[in-house]
DNA sequence: TATTGTTATACTCTATAACTATA
DNA sequence: TATAGTTATAGAGTATAACAATA
């Protein structure tokens, strides 16, 4: 079971590597992971410092970095006037999608041509990553 | 299929992200990637710069903070003065060989109890995948 | 003259510390 | 006094441009 937990974190880890090097990215990969995160719902500055593993401060300059390009607008809290909700902007949401089509689409094209069996492993494997994971 | 190749990059990025973030790291990423490939083989620093996608002056920082730190080494080569080649120290191959460990631990503790059947499912799909990304 | 590698300088991301505004 | 967020300053990584050594 150890050469399997070594093969299979090493096959998902390649996938992800050239995943990310080789679809085009008009973001730096904290940027997307940010968007990313915004775009499954709003958030705070702080929120998302501690998802990100970086501290406040960083945070900061990677929302404001975001907020000029247009991707993120910042919006007041009615209940707490010390907080900050930042969401996508239509522009935003516009750039995930084009990066994620691009990523689905590297993906895709490596499956074509495989057969109804072998995709059936995959969609597996598939679903049992993802319950492993969410251990 | 479109679904499927969107399922499963993300069920890969999701394990390579969490492996990344949750296994300690003695090591930058970038500098971890360079002693990956140094564990493969000794190279040098314009072989690395390309295969890392960084610029020459930008490796020669990273693997000058490597030397300093105790895990690469340094080597003429004989044909051709010009060159320098880099290889790991024991100490490198050490650290990496750790981090390694680390990681494939992270992915065991979450295999531990799947069936013999989804463990089959699981070495078919990681077979697919090497496959299936090396095109 | 071309190639390998490094150094010079500037920009970005990160961190810790200090500051502002609100609770 | 505590919390959310930003600004100040400094430490790395990266880039382009310029330089040194060798082919």
């Amino acid at each position: 079971m150890a050469a399997l937990a070594h093969d299979l974190r090493m096959a998902c880890m390649r996938v992800s590597r050239r995943v990310r090097f080789e679809t085009t990215t008009q973001l730096a990969p904290h940027q997307f992971s940010v968007l990313v995160r915004l775009s499954e719902q709003p958030r705070t500055a702080g929120d998302l410092a501690g998802q990100e593993r970086v501290t406040a401060p960083s945070m900061s300059r990677t929302v404001g970095a975001l907020v000029e390009r247009g991707f993120v607008q910042r919006a007041a809290d009615a209940r707490d006037g010390r907080v900050v909700v930042l969401s996508l902007t239509t522009l935003g949401e516009q750039v995930i999608a084009q990066e994620r089509a691009q990523r689905d689409a590297w993906m895709a094209v490596r499956l074509e041509g495989l057969s109804e069996d072998d995709r059936a492993v995959l969609r597996r494997a598939t679903a049992l990553l993802e319950e492993v994971v969410a251990r």
